[in-house]
DNA sequence: CGCCAGGACGCCC
DNA sequence: GGGCGTCATGGC
């Protein structure tokens, strides 16, 4: 990855990485395709920061009005800068099925999202689908400004109130969660780091959190790799091409080939 | 219109 | 432990 500060933008160059894949591969929901000159842009937040960002023709990033310094100390993070896909593809195209997944979308990265908002989203998606995912997250973030509500005003809804998101029986889990993580009887950031068997036990705890969201979790909003969230997608890939199991060797990134096997299935016809 | 969606839960055996 | 019906809502 390089990077130059040109004006007010700070602009990437990093071949292992496509905005619409990365953006629009089911990890993330609130990220916005806006009308631009660009090949794409996108405008979105992370925690309390917005952020616009294109990708140029010749595949250059741009990172509007964005300091040097926020760049290094927010979005580096946020879009795992740190990390080098050539080499994970790499290992995972030793397997067949992965070689291809990892061509058909070659610009997938792992974002590092917050755990809170990771949890009430995929709470949200259960039994549900992409759009509709989206829909209700952005109703929510209407709701309170724009913003994503933190656990603490959450805390102070009930199912009732929460009709406007129109989420269905989920809204009761948004409220469980709410309530548990507000009093930190669920604590995320300790969560992080624990033990994975444990971390998935204690977010169970959760109403309305089972193995698939959990996993989730764990994947997108705590960075952890070998966390392997298993969807009807998932279960067809499995089904099809893994009758004996995923190969060995990727398990400490296994939930990144995750992301990838997703997409291709999902996408390819 | 019917089928499905990045599932979890309760109940049954 | 595994199988099955149910749960809201609306995208396609």
């Amino acid at each position: 990855m390089d990077y130059y500060v040109k004006n007010n933008d700070v602009i990437v160059n990093e071949k292992d990485f496509d905005l619409d894949e990365t953006l629009d591969c089911g990890q993330a929901f609130r990220w916005k395709k806006t009308e631009s000159d660009y090949k794409c842009t996108y405008t979105g937040k992370f925690l309390n920061s917005q952020l616009k960002i294109s990708q140029a023709e010749n595949g250059d990033f741009i990172f509007h009005d964005v300091s040097e310094k926020e760049f290094l100390d927010k979005w580096f993070n946020y879009f795992d800068f740190g990390t080098d896909y050539s080499e994970l593809k790499k290992i995972f195209s030793e397997d067949e099925t992965l070689s291809k997944a990892c061509e058909y979308a070659k610009g997938i990265r792992l974002l590092r999202q917050d755990s809170w908002e990771c949890l009430v989203s995929f709470i949200i998606s259960q039994n549900n689908n992409i759009p509709r995912i989206k829909g209700i997250i952005e109703r929510l973030c209407e709701h309170y400004g724009n913003i994503f509500p933190t656990a603490e005003m959450l805390s102070e809804e009930s199912p009732e109130s929460l009709a406007y998101l129109r989420s269905g029986f989920r809204a009761r889990y948004i409220c469980d969660a709410s309530q548990k993580v507000s009093k930190k009887e669920t604590d995320l950031i300790k969560i992080s780091s624990m033990p994975l068997e444990q971390a998935r036990a204690e977010l169970k705890k959760i109403i309305g959190v089972g193995d698939k969201v959990a996993e989730c979790v764990l994947l997108y909003g705590m960075h952890r790799t070998e966390a392997f969230p298993v969807d009807v997608w998932i279960k067809r890939v499995l089904a099809e091409y893994y009758p004996n199991g995923l190969p060995k060797f990727i398990k400490e990134n296994a939930g990144i080939a995750q992301q990838y096997l997703f997409h291709y299935m999902r996408t390819k016809n």
